[in-house]
DNA sequence: TCTGGGGTCCTAGGACCC
DNA sequence: TCTGGGGTCCTAGGACCC
């Protein structure tokens, strides 16, 4: 048996275990430079925020609702969930942190323990040692277990949170009840050409012929539907490198000149740099690009990307930002108003297996002296060191005007308990 | 005025090899 | 008139996830 344990409504739940008074109050959280709601508490679904609504259109629903609303807060976030996933650690061996705010377990072997009891006990304990709510379904493979999760945080009164398929009839009812669109690997395009074909709920998804899930949905369709039937295929992943890593940025404001983007991308290149190391990869190649605002259809859009093979396997900030610099100038157009820009670092080999080139190569110096520049960042606090080209005197900020302190990462910013 | 950021996997088709 | 058979590797694009 799996299970699936999930946040409810993660970052809306992080934000109020610090404001308790916010507790039955519609809360969201925005995207960065406050862009649009990525998060809602169930109020503030139920006032009809929808995901993803521009914060801009939606101020006056805000502001007559009541609506607390928050930016993003990245840094408190990333360690309440690491708090979860200790807790739930306790109870597992074998988990697979999918997310954020989900971690997927593997409860082989526990079949003579009763699932819903440890359920119950794992919800309470995450509930008092993090404040954060969840949700956990169980069942015998991981797209039932979303399921079941599903099910769990849809009516919390009923399950109390916690809901398990464990026989036929039960799985059967879940997915007659599950509309297609709600599927764990079923997106639009899909759902959009199911519905019209008549396929409904996920019980009709799994009615239909292997050879026509093959064909029109891959072989990634065909285990979703093997899940479903209660045919375990989808095993619990490793926590793996990274294969891809990306920094990419909308501007607070638009730029028509090269330099301003210019100090971005050298920024954005530093911090996939930074996400390297710390993964212990280096990459062989690399995209930058830059493109216009395209909601804005009566401007001139240009949108343009490349792909720079390095000539040497990197991940050095130095030498990742010269690379980035020199793709950006092959991209840049001047008479563009400019909106959004980003790195992505590709194609990785080991940090400790490198191959040798014949002429050139990395700079041999620069191993001893980013591990100094990861050391002094580390203790001092992010970007306290930096190249020159980041810092040409100026501030890049994002904007944040909701921003909540970073109460557990911060030790200026500790909340204060009056006893 | 204002519209996020970061990932994965799979397939078809082209280019190449013998 | 008639034009083989078997591979690999790479890439772009599409689908999906949170």
């Amino acid at each position: 048996m799996f299970a699936l344990v999930d946040c409810n409504n993660f970052y809306a739940s992080c934000e109020r275990v610090f404001r308790p008074e916010l507790n039955g109050k519609p809360v969201v959280v925005l995207s960065n430079n406050d862009g649009c709601v990525i998060a809602r508490s169930n109020e503030a679904k139920a006032v009809g925020v929808p995901m993803g609504a521009p914060a801009f259109q939606y101020k006056e629903l805000f502001e007559k609702n009541k609506v607390h609303v928050f930016s993003s807060n990245f840094a408190l976030y990333g360690d309440m969930s690491h708090r979860v996933m200790d807790v739930l650690g306790m109870y597992c061996e074998n988990m697979e942190i999918y997310s954020i705010d989900e971690a997927f377990m593997d409860f082989a072997g526990c079949e003579l323990f009763s699932l819903p009891e440890i359920g119950l006990k794992m919800k309470k304990q995450v509930q008092q040692w993090t404040d954060i709510p969840v949700s956990i379904g169980f069942a015998p493979t991981k797209a039932l277990a979303k399921v079941a999760n599903r099910i769990a945080k849809k009516y919390p009164e009923r399950t109390k949170g916690v809901y398990l398929i464990d026989d036929d009839e039960k799985r059967v009812k879940a997915l007659k009840w599950l509309q297609i669109e709600d599927v764990w690997g079923i997106g639009r395009k899909h759902a959009a050409r199911l519905q019209y074909m008549g396929v409904k709920t996920a019980y009709d998804f799994t009615q239909l012929e292997n050879n026509w899930v093959l064909k029109n949905m891959t072989v990634v369709g065909l285990r979703l539907k093997q899940e479903l039937q209660g045919i375990s295929v989808l095993q619990l992943d490793e926590v793996q490198a990274k294969k891809n890593i990306a920094t990419t940025r909308t501007f607070d404001t638009t730029h028509t000149e090269l330099e301003p983007i210019k100090e971005r991308v050298v920024s954005f290149a530093v911090s996939c740099a930074e996400k390297l190391r710390r993964q212990g990869s280096c990459c062989n190649s690399m995209m930058v690009f830059i493109h216009t605002n395209g909601h804005r259809a009566d401007l001139d859009q240009y949108s343009q990307n490349i792909v720079i093979k390095l000539p040497f396997a990197t991940n050095s900030s130095i030498e990742l930002a010269k690379f980035a610099v020199e793709g950006l100038e092959r991209i840049f157009k001047k008479g563009y108003a400019y909106k959004k820009a980003g790195v992505i670092v590709m194609d990785f080999s080991s940090e400790n297996n490198q191959q040798l080139t014949l002429f050139g190569g990395r700079n041999p110096k620069h191993i001893p002296l980013m591990k100094a520049v990861d050391k002094i960042n580390a203790c001092f606090g992010q970007q306290k060191i930096r190249l020159a080209a980041q810092d040409m005197g100026r501030v890049w900020k994002m904007n944040q005007e909701k921003l909540s302190p970073r109460y557990t990462t911060n030790l200026n910013e500790i909340i204060i308990a009056y006893a």
